[in-house]
DNA sequence: GCCGTTTTCGGCCCGACTGTTTTCAGTCG
């Protein structure tokens, strides 16, 4: 029921709205500016809430919201940007960490031997482990209208800016800031003008309605329709999209464009000539920055035919690869930048660059450094570099490596396609097998099945396979709720009757942490489940995961051989590309699943194949990318039957 | 604040673009 909800506020849908919305108002009923400070201002209360000692278990992105935190406050305050690096580097190491802070500091383990975190990280964190709060970040958070930091979302105003704006103005609220450009009162602090103010007001309502970034999925839906407008231009040699969106990551803040050209102007023109495109932000000699109608800010880079490698390597990131990438170019006394990479000795006297050694490709850029070519999606800076060390870089999974899709649902529940028509779309697909999932008698709102019409179901899926002979099966299974006070919402005799039962949360969301990790402990140890679907609940940029104690629930699976599921669908992704690493790590199976409510559905696949990817996964730590037969032995035994 | 195959002190990735300047700071990616 929820994915089905899902369809339909896609995040083009949503800011259209709110576009219309604010376009159809009079200029005096405009939503506040300071919607989006009321919105911050939650974020953290939720944060303060989340840090009461009455939660047993901080997490480790709830850690690191909190460093980050405290380094927008610390920036703000013009603290070394040294100092706010580190903090957001330790932040970074966290939120990347597949292990719980929580668990390691209970276990009494030294967070000093992470890399990256030192004693004062270390020490900070163990204060919020224990007490949930620190004294440093409410202090600040006395000094400092949190407010600030939504003028820092406005193009062109940094922390330098802001705090300008705020020490002499007292200005901490967008509203204030309209104000006083109106007024004309900012031209009148050093380093501000009459252009600053004018673009102070133009990036205002930027500022208030933007920043959210979109899926994966939609951002490549916009790719492929720059990319066809742009392939007419005759002036591209090569084309890349770069950035996030090469990466996989689960959601994009903006596009990369990476053009091969002699004709720089050339290219801007024709990117400028698109539907989309709304308004030009800033345009140079070879770099220009446009904004589509759907407030999603693209960035155009052109560079010569020599260079697209180092260009390519460097505009897909992450920054936090790089970083590791240029510091090790420095230690072998090269210099690495977008047009290549450059022996840096004789830089001194001619004023130029060294000997240029790389830049056309990727691959030379790398092997310059003597790195191996790095699949996109693992340039996290997590364990690429330890990987190519030892000469390990995983083979990640591929699309076609997929052979069986076990999460559905159908016109039984809230599918909207019949068992023969998913049959035919998975066949379609070049699948063996599929597993009918639908919901069960718990979801009412979805007409979820009960023990008669689940067997029913069943029936029917018997007909189908008589029907389909040995080339194609269909197992009988269902997604099984489990319920609020605990236990399953089918009884076991009926579940002992399955081929494949996933147990999944809907209901209950809100409860304890301690009551979710027990709930789903109990359903691991439910002798007829098989996999835990969607495990942690979250849907990106729009609800935050449940409280669930996932080292547990780690544990608890690798005991009992249950599965733990990556659900497909773009605004899941769930497990996302750390857990199911740390999955891994446990030696848990994961299992790739669509979560189609329709045949269209089952396209989603690539999605979770890619957040596979970015997780180091390979075809062998995905269990259907086995043959039915194959994979049933990894099963417990009573499925195996 | 973190770190060490030059370093326990002195570095910390690098360049484009803009606006406010009159040689550069701030911001961005």
């Amino acid at each position: 029921m929820i994915a089905l909800a899902l369809h339909g506020v896609g995040h083009a849908q949503a800011t259209d709205k709110r576009l219309g919305q604010s376009l159809a108002l009079p200029r005096n009923k405009l939503p506040s500016l300071d919607t989006r400070h009321s919105q911050l201002a939650t974020r953290h209360s939720q944060l303060a809430t989340r840090n009461s000692p009455l939660r047993k278990k901080m997490t480790n992105s709830q850690l690191a919201d909190t460093l980050d935190l405290l380094a927008d406050l610390l920036e703000f305050q013009g603290a070394n940007s040294f100092r706010t690096r580190a903090y957001r580097n330790g932040s970074r190491t966290i939120r990347n960490m597949t292990e719980s802070l929580a668990t390691l500091v209970a276990d009494s383990k030294d967070l000093t031997e992470i890399d990256g975190i030192g004693k004062s990280v270390a020490g900070k964190c163990q204060t919020l482990i224990e007490t949930g709060s620190l004294p440093q970040l409410e202090e600040l958070k006395e000094q400092i209208p949190q407010s600030v930091l939504a003028i820092l979302r406005i193009p062109g105003l940094g922390p330098k800016k802001a705090a300008a704006l705020y020490n002499e103005l007292g200005i901490s609220t967008l509203d204030q800031l309209k104000e006083a450009c109106e007024a004309e009162k900012v031209r009148e602090l050093k380093g501000f003008a009459a252009k600053t103010e004018k673009a102070i007001l133009e990036g205002i309502q930027f500022a208030a309605s933007a920043g959210q970034r979109i899926y994966w999925s939609k951002a490549n839906e916009l790719v492929e329709e720059l990319r066809e407008h742009m392939n007419s231009c005759k002036a591209i040699k090569q084309m890349e999209f770069a950035g996030s969106y090469r990466r996989g990551k689960e959601s994009v803040g903006d596009l990369d464009i990476l053009v091969d050209s002699k004709d720089a102007n050339k290219v801007m023109d024709h990117l400028v000539e698109h539907s989309r495109v709304a308004d030009i932000m800033v345009r140079g000699e070879t770099k220009m920055s446009v904004r589509l109608d759907s407030e999603l800010q693209v960035d155009l880079r052109v560079v010569p035919e020599e260079s697209f490698g180092a260009a390519l390597q460097y505009f897909t990131g992450s920054k936090e690869h790089n970083v590791v990438v240029r510091g090790r170019a420095k230690k072998m006394g090269l210099l690495v930048n977008e047009y290549g990479v450059y022996r840096s000795e004789s830089d001194a006297e001619d004023g130029g660059l060294g000997e240029s050694i790389a830049g056309a490709t990727e691959k030379e850029v790398y092997e310059a450094l003597e790195l191996p070519w790095f699949p996109p999606e693992l340039r996290e800076a997590r364990k690429e570099f330890e990987w190519a060390e030892s000469d390990d870089l995983p083979e990640l999974i591929q699309l076609s490596d997929i052979r069986g899709d076990l999460h559905m649902h159908t016109t039984a529940t809230d599918g909207k396609n019949s068992i023969r028509e998913m049959v035919d779309a998975a066949r379609k697909r070049k699948l063996k097998y599929i597993a009918i999932t639908d919901h069960s008698q718990r979801v009412s709102m979805a007409f979820g099945l009960d023990p008669d019409r689940l067997r029913q179901q069943w029936t029917e899926v018997d007909e189908v396979n008589d029907e389909l002979g040995k080339s194609f099966t269909v197992l009988k299974g269902i997604e099984c709720d489990i319920l609020e006070a605990g236990g399953m919402d089918l009884p076991d005799d009926v579940l002992a009757e399955a081929d494949w039962v996933l147990a999944s949360i809907h209901y209950g969301q809100k409860q304890s942490m301690q009551q979710i990790t027990d709930r789903i402990l109990g359903a691991i140890e439910n002798p007829y489940v098989t996999a835990i679907a969607h495990p942690t609940g979250r849907i990106i940029n729009k609800r935050e995961s449940y409280a669930v104690d996932l080292d547990q629930v780690f544990k608890a699976a690798r005991k009992h051989g249950k599965l733990l599921e990556l659900n497909a669908n773009p605004a899941r992704l769930d497990l996302n590309d750390i857990y199911c690493a740390a999955a891994k790590s446990h030696g848990i199976p994961i299992v790739i699943n669509t979560d189609a409510h329709h045949t269209g559905g089952m396209d989603v696949m690539q999605f979770g194949i890619l957040q596979a990817r970015r997780a180091g996964l390979t075809a062998a730590d995905v269990a259907n990318t086995r043959t039915w037969p194959q994979m049933k032995k990894m099963l417990p035994a009573r499925v195996a039957t």
